[in-house]
DNA sequence: TCTATTAAACAAT
DNA sequence: ATTGTTTAATAGA
């Protein structure tokens, strides 16, 4: 606290008698002040910082390459470009940026791209003269309180679980959030829904703590069973070069089977989705409601994915998945011309690709090591998963797949553990969904919240999700992802999603579907699974379950919100169910999908069409 | 009205 | 205690 008044604060700032913010001088009052005064030297005038702050932001000019030079090179560019805003004042103390851009700056300085909570702070103080005398300060002070805030409000930032100890999530820059630089906050929390959502919320909290109490968890587990044998190494969370731990990483069992696993996935969760409805809010009833649930859901698909195993490809989908799960739009980011790599669902920077590979992987590994561990968990002790041990050997295979997608199924023969749970297949088929959102894009926000709803359809909802915080993230998660996938028992719910998924798929167009296919089939299938160029052997596969082929037009997508919320509850018990039964039986649920399958047929057929989408989009 | 900053309550580790 | 999430108050554009 001192400090900070010790700071070299001008005068001015001093007396704004302020309530809340005791961190700072007060910027706002003083900015006009300031710019009155100064201009561009506003740096100066802030004064706050003696000199560094002169370095550090208001000047493009900057040599310091730490700071802006590099974040420019990114996604900043947009971000810290655009910011200026006339040019005179600074808005903060600390210069014209805010926080979410001094983060975005921080996380692509960092090599891999990824920062922990701590680093984030480190790099503040490091880089921005004005937080520099704050390094010290505790968690509670109110510029981390801050940052945090922006962490966890912007979808622009992705939380990533950080494998090593206890470190805590890697932070990452989610490519469409920031690509067009506008990082849509959350939502806008008061305003429509909230009468709905706040309820909900609501009283998940007070579940959530009456539940804490109680003893809810129960159905969560053993809560924290251990923390990461790790061991990996994982440790050197370091910025530096992970990569090796990272590939290795993945594959490595390290973690083996400890129920934190769940915790995985949760952290995935983007809260991203939310984002469009909030802009437009209007369309889709399903946005704002439903996306928040379905970024839920798509946890738990991704943790099917990764369940693979296969590390590298898992990068590449992973990358697609943080992104569907994102923004559920890597598509979508050519589009808003932010990402120039249309295709490919590449990361957004040119940034080295091995780096760009790596750092994705981390968070892969934890992926893997969930569905992997839940298989074990749920269907069975064994746990052989993926020949555990080659763990080495599954990546490079996998590496292969990756370069050559298509090539991909002599590879696969290889390793195929074959994994028995009937999560794989779940996990399959969902893969194909996430690549239609891709398609699905197509339009900015509310055609991957279609894509979502097929996937999440079925779990989100506003109550699946209040049910899911009371059990636990992490479990509600796996069970989402299953729910989708579920057989027999409920083929209704199954069907929705699947129906869905199939719909999805028609829309993409051959050249996405294959490599989709690859991403996800590989990982998924890799049993032996041959990679069907027409992509899908995990669609078709679920088509033999439900296959409806297109089930409702797109337009019917809007009802559907309506119908998931139906279907949730019935999905509740479903998942229980399986998870208790089915999954546990592994051999009972069929969900093979042969990967013969392909015929391109079904999908094929029914090809809905984007442009249905766009009906129901907003614009 | 929207965005951003700041505070603060809470939950989870 | 740290990390994350969320709500709310406030201020600027």
């Amino acid at each position: 606290m001192e400090e900070e008044n010790v700071l070299p604060i001008d005068p001015d700032f001093e007396p704004q008698s302020r309530p809340r913010s005791c961190t700072w001088p007060l910027p706002r009052p003083d900015i006009s002040a300031v710019k009155t005064g100064g201009t561009d030297g506003s740096e100066s005038a802030a004064g706050t910082p003696p000199t560094e702050e002169d370095k550090h932001d208001p000047q493009p000019s900057t040599p310091e390459p730490d700071k802006v030079a590099v974040s420019e090179g990114g996604v900043l560019t947009g971000v810290g470009g655009a910011t200026p805003r006339k040019g005179t004042s600074r808005r903060n103390a600390w210069g014209n940026q805010s926080y979410a851009e001094l983060i975005s700056q921080a996380i692509e300085n960092s090599p891999e791209k990824r920062l922990t909570l701590a680093q984030i702070y480190d790099w503040m103080v490091k880089t921005v003269p004005y937080f520099k005398d704050k390094g010290d300060s505790n968690s509670s002070a109110g510029w981390k309180n801050s940052i945090r805030h922006n962490l966890s409000l912007h979808n622009k930032f992705l939380r990533v679980h950080n494998e090593s100890t206890g470190k805590s999530s890697w932070w990452m820059l989610n490519p469409e959030g920031g690509k067009t630089g506008k990082a849509p906050r959350r939502r806008a929390a008061s305003m429509d829904n909230s009468s709905k959502l706040l309820k909900s919320r609501m009283r998940a909290k007070q579940t959530k703590k009456q539940a804490g109490a109680s003893g809810i968890g129960g159905s969560a587990g053993a809560m924290q069973g251990e923390g990461v044998s790790g061991t990996n190494g994982a440790d050197s969370p370091g910025p530096q070069s992970q990569f090796g731990k990272w590939g290795v990483n993945s594959s490595s069992p390290s973690s083996r089977g400890s129920l934190d696993d769940p915790d995985m996935w949760t952290s995935f969760r983007p809260r991203t989705s939310s984002n469009a409805s909030t802009l437009s809010g209007r369309l889709s009833p399903i946005a704002t409601g439903q996306e928040d649930e379905e970024e839920l859901p798509e946890d738990g698909l991704l943790g099917g994915y990764s369940t693979g195993n296969h590390p590298p490809i898992l990068t590449e989908t992973l990358m697609e998945e943080l992104d569907l799960i994102d923004g559920l739009t890597l598509m979508t980011g050519p589009q808003g011309g932010a990402s120039p790599s249309t295709a490919p669902p590449a990361p957004p920077q040119p940034l080295p690709s091995a780096s760009t590979l790596l750092p994705r992987g981390s968070s892969f590994p934890s992926f893997r090591q969930l569905a992997s561990t839940k298989a074990s968990q749920g269907s069975t002790p064994p746990g052989p998963q993926n020949t555990s041990g080659g763990s080495s050997t599954s990546p490079s295979n996998f590496g292969n797949s990756l370069f050559s997608p298509l090539s991909g199924p002599g590879s696969h023969g290889g390793f195929s553990p074959h994994v028995p749970s009937s999560l794989e297949a779940l996990l399959t088929s969902d893969s194909p969904p996430p690549s239609e959102v891709m398609m699905t894009q197509m339009d900015p926000l509310m055609p991957s919240q279609g894509g979502l709803l097929g996937l999440g359809g079925s779990l989100s909802s506003n109550q699946t999700k209040q049910s899911q915080m009371m059990l636990s993230k992490s479990i509600d998660t796996s069970a989402v992802g299953q729910m989708s996938l579920q057989p027999q028992p409920q083929l209704q719910h199954s069907q929705m999603s699947f129906s869905m998924m199939h719909s999805g798929m028609n829309q993409e167009p051959p050249q996405l579907a294959t490599v989709k296919t690859q991403h996800h089939v590989p990982g998924l299938l890799q049993h032996g699974a041959v990679p069907s160029p027409g992509g899908n052997g995990g669609l078709q596969g679920l088509g033999q379950f439900s296959t409806p082929p297109c089930f409702m037009p797109p337009q019917d997508r809007l009802p559907t919100d309506l119908d998931i919320e139906m279907f949730t509850e019935n999905l509740d018990c479903d998942v229980e169910y399986i998870i208790n039964s089915d999954l546990m039986d592994g051999d009972l649920v069929d969900f093979n999908f042969d990967p013969i399958i392909q015929g391109g047929q079904g999908y094929t057929g029914p090809a809905t069409t984007q442009s249905s989408s766009h009906n129901w989009v907003p614009s």
